[in-house]
DNA sequence: CTCCAGGTCCAGA
DNA sequence: TCTGGACATGGA
């Protein structure tokens, strides 16, 4: 099927880094949307999608992509700022996926200093041991060992304690959605292995808390550069300056001025 | 062979 | 509170 996506880039949206189980050859990306496996492609304002759904596969594809969304308010910061402008020019579209809240945090927990192909790795790994993306049940009834030989490396203890709690909390998912950001985020940092960036990953895209703003080392370096006058500035310094100046825009503004950095685009 | 990657944890000042 | 090192792994 295809219909036309309003105000969407599907290549900005899946090559910024928010998720890591979709293969991209060309222009077309191949990937798990709640639990469907999709082919994608975006050509002359158009969506094309295969999968085994029919109709449910529109609805299925705005939710997860944010579609509905009217993010002219981030537009306006962006086009406003000098600074910015220019990842408005190449990204405009970008939205951030609605991710499953435990992927997410499994992904993240996983990214910590590691490299965005090995995290790939560690997701087919996963996938391919498990049969399918892991839940917490699974993680927890794993072995540590385990983990490590699919490649988690010291994070596997992380992991695992993760979804121990998780699996034996179940009620904690939703206490962190429905917490306000700052509520959520101190719950956020007492699993282990999630430290203040992971934090607002996850309740940026497994959450949706918009006033989430990860200060990984990309977003440290470009907003020192563009604020800071290179200045040396802590990362819990940035966070409080994104805070207090982009407020509920924050998480969209962060995705635009990462996957600016990252490509020398700002 | 050394260095580094979407950080976090821990210990010591 | 703030700073410096260790930490598994695989690609460059």
């Amino acid at each position: 099927m295809k219909f036309k996506a309003v105000d969407f880039n599907l290549e900005a949206t899946l090559d910024s880094g928010q998720v890591f189980g979709f293969k991209k050859n060309a222009h077309t990306y191949e990937g798990l949307i709640r639990g469907e496996r999709f082919r994608l492609r975006q050509q002359s304002g158009f969506l094309f999608a295969e999968s085994g759904l029919n109709g449910g596969a529109r609805p299925l594809l705005s939710e997860y992509f944010d579609l509905h969304r009217d993010i002219t308010p981030v537009y306006e910061i962006l086009r406003s700022d000098s600074r910015l402008a220019p990842t408005l020019s190449v990204y405009k579209g970008m939205r951030l996926i609605r991710q499953d809240p435990w992927e997410a945090l499994t992904c993240f927990i996983i990214s910590s200093n590691n490299n965005v192909k090995r995290i790939q790795l560690i997701w087919q790994n996963l996938f391919e041991y498990y049969a399918g993306f892991p839940g917490a049940a699974r993680i927890a009834a794993t072995h540590e060992r385990m983990l490590r030989q699919l490649g988690l490396g010291y994070r596997a203890p992380f992991l695992l304690h993760s979804a121990q709690y998780v699996s034996t909390n179940p009620q904690c998912f939703d206490v962190i959605r429905e917490a306000p950001y700052e509520e959520a985020r101190a719950r956020a940092v007492c699993f282990p292995g999630i430290g203040p960036k992971v934090a607002d990953c996850v309740l940026l895209y497994g959450f949706q808390k918009f006033e989430a703003f990860p200060v990984d080392v990309w977003i440290l370096r470009a907003m020192r550069k563009l604020y800071f006058n290179n200045r040396k500035v802590s990362e819990d310094r940035v966070h409080d300056f994104a805070q207090k100046r982009w407020g509920a825009h924050a998480g969209y503004v962060q995705q635009y001025i990462f996957h600016g950095a990252k490509n020398g685009v700002i």
